[in-house]
DNA sequence: GCGCTGAACATAGCATTGCTATGCCATGTA
DNA sequence: TACATGGCATAGCAATGCTATGTTCAGCGC
């Protein structure tokens, strides 16, 4: 009955605009389209306007957290596992920090959070198989573990992709864990082990040239 | 030899710009202005265009933070202390959230890390004096326990104040900070009951009418 | 098979944005 | 008191996001 949405546009245009993030290049309305053979109009019909474009690309951030996370490999220690995801989870930010400055930077609306909330499962299953296991208490809620531990996270991470402190903070994350791990009832020598298996050095930045 | 700058029109619109962001109204180059007597080009004498009024607006922000953070008392307990200054940073971010948001969202530039530095300090005093204390290992650098502290509370902050998490999330706090300061040698219980003493419950938001 | 409908898309123009060029004038110096 | 210098006001610029209007093309009834 009338002409349909191309979805490829769509696609098109949040990829761009990831690009664009990461080479720091300004994205408006109109250099968001120049190359791509579609008007300014396209962004309308898609989003409804550049607050739209912006949540499709937070949501495509959290996308790509997500499938980041699910490419940590579970093992038989889930401290060793829930620590790999929160090295994971730095790791990403810092590969694409403007993805993640825009994925929490503005106000996350409604329309964000079951996305955030996908991020967050991730932890919360390796908390509770850390519960399952034993390895920590039983009244510990996986929920609550899961945040705690993204609090860490997200708190040293952004304090240094965005922030102020420089990249060997991220170094304060193992004791930060295993700290966490420790008081909610695992043996402290054995969640220093677990964490220091599960802990990688967040590579460097891409090196990304920058415009003009 | 020439005119000089009214200061008092430098601190009013820096004033101005964060009772508008406190109202969440867009704060323009004209909107700004309008109203104060002062046209447009004051903001470039006084800032040299908008990202310096930016700038000066965080400089505010970590002042009026350093501000609240100084108005901490110290007492005998230096884990206490340090737990009071961490809850004084959740209740300072969360009485002005958008201010907040602008010290670190925006890509902290190298004018400003002397100030977030200065906040900083006021944790690596208490820090230091916990150290004195015996209360944490002779090993422990206060820099360290410091900007761990910050991560703690930076992390659960910014996932509440402007991200996704709701704000019972912050109770977290007390747990995260007797880990951190147990991992740091102090005693168990010991850490959970200093840490009950200088932990409260952050206030609400003050409700600020919208504009329109 | 054909014309109609209606949504996707292109074009053009709007108000508003940050910024700059220019002129005026107050103020400290000589 | 005359001058020079920099703060401040005015006006206008290119660029921004958005909307009004026109054009085109996919899908349905006959």
């Amino acid at each position: 009955m009338a002409r349909p949405k191309d979805p490829a546009v769509r696609t098109q245009l949040i990829e761009r605009a990831a690009v664009m993030l990461r080479a720091r290049e300004p994205i408006t309305l109109r250099s968001l389209v120049a190359g791509t053979g579609v008007s300014t109009m396209a962004v309308y019909t898609h989003f409804h306007g550049m607050d739209g474009l912006w949540q499709a690309v937070r949501q495509e951030g959290f996308t790509r957290l997500g499938a980041r996370l699910a490419s940590v490999a579970t093992s038989d220690d889930p401290v060793r596992d829930l620590t790999a995801l929160a090295a994971a989870y730095l790791d990403n930010a810092l590969t694409h920090p403007d993805l993640y400055r825009v994925m929490f930077d503005a106000s996350v609306d409604l329309e964000d959070l079951p996305a955030a909330d996908a991020t967050l499962e991730h932890l919360v299953q390796a908390a509770g198989r850390g519960r399952d296991a034993g390895r920590v208490r039983a009244d510990v809620v996986p929920l609550d573990l899961a945040i705690q531990s993204w609090a860490i996270g997200h708190g040293l991470v952004s304090l240094v992709a965005t922030g102020p402190l420089p990249r060997e903070a991220l170094d304060h994350g193992p004791l930060l864990l295993s700290a966490l791990f420790t008081a909610c009832g695992d043996d402290p020598e054995r969640a220093r082990a677990s964490v220091e298996q599960g802990w990688h050095r967040p590579a460097p930045d891409d090196e990304v040239p920058r415009p003009g």
